[in-house]
DNA sequence: CTGATAGTTGAAGTCAACTTCAAGTCAAGT
DNA sequence: ACTTGACTTGAAGTTGACTTCAACTATCAG
């Protein structure tokens, strides 16, 4: 393959990590954007690869890609983003990992103490009845993430 | 409706807080069994209610239900549970929230030092690339549920 | 020019954990 | 007996973030 300044979605794939499918996908979504060759096939601009890092990125914190969307939407138009752009959007991530960590840390400390009773009564055990906003967003809402669970 | 020693789907649901559809989803997966009246509608055992607590515990911790499934499994057949036996399951989740709070904790002072630069580098950033075993798990892998997303 | 390698498409499939639906049945207070 | 509210079922739908598939087509080193 020629090495030119326009990179393959194999190129790219393989430097940012994510599937040649999920660069499709993103593309199909309005994420990232890649130009045609005459034969149709994607040609990306290395630009697109600190895009993918900040999606990567974003996609650790927890951000759907919707809030990914909404994030990348706000970069300036007509220019390149600068590395003040990138980092305003993720200064914001701060305060949300500190939110999980507290979240977390409470749970860890409500199993402490309950451990020992085995009660996992319904309306006192702080296990099956953290007191935060984790019911009030429905059926399913889980404190961890499947990912990081049980190796 | 008769106070009973046999609960409804109807009361279960209310003292669980689990929906109807939730418990007969349960039902149909073997976490939960449930007895029947001569016209074919549930009537819940007690000890129901202490179980569905145990799954809610274990879903806030981040089980699947199918580690729910096997943890539920190695309780005592033919004897109910004691509070010993509810308390050796969820022995172990202090550990894994100990862990998921190390990650995070991680994640977020690899951002501390990527908000200044902005960087993102695919190679280097702690953002975008956390030296754990995340990237392994496969695409899509995020460190937080979307349950506790932005609010 | 050729063959290997890499790329293309849209549609459909996957996963988890449920929810929703429609059409009907049951339980129980009066 | 009647009425009302709760309950029943299987099948299909939901959500998010992709992956997989089959059947082609493009690119490029040699």
């Amino acid at each position: 393959m020629r090495t030119t300044d326009l990179l393959t979605v194999g190129e790219v794939a393989h430097r940012s990590g994510f599937a040649p499918s999920a660069l499709r996908f993103y593309e199909r979504v309005g994420l990232v954007h890649a130009a045609r060759t005459s034969g149709g096939q994607r040609r990306y601009q290395r630009n697109v690869l600190r895009r993918l890092a900040f999606i990567r990125a974003a996609r650790n914190v927890g951000l759907s890609l919707d809030e990914v969307a909404a994030a990348l939407a706000t970069l300036p138009e007509g220019r390149t983003p600068t590395k003040e752009d990138w980092s305003r959007l993720s200064r914001g991530w701060r305060g949300r990992l500190d939110e999980q960590i507290a979240a977390l840390t409470k749970l860890r400390d409500g199993l402490d103490s309950c451990i020992g009773c085995g009660c996992l009564s319904l309306r006192t055990c702080a296990m099956s009845n953290p007191d935060d906003a984790l019911a009030a967003r429905g059926p399913g809402a889980a404190y961890l993430p499947a990912p990081l669970r049980a190796t």
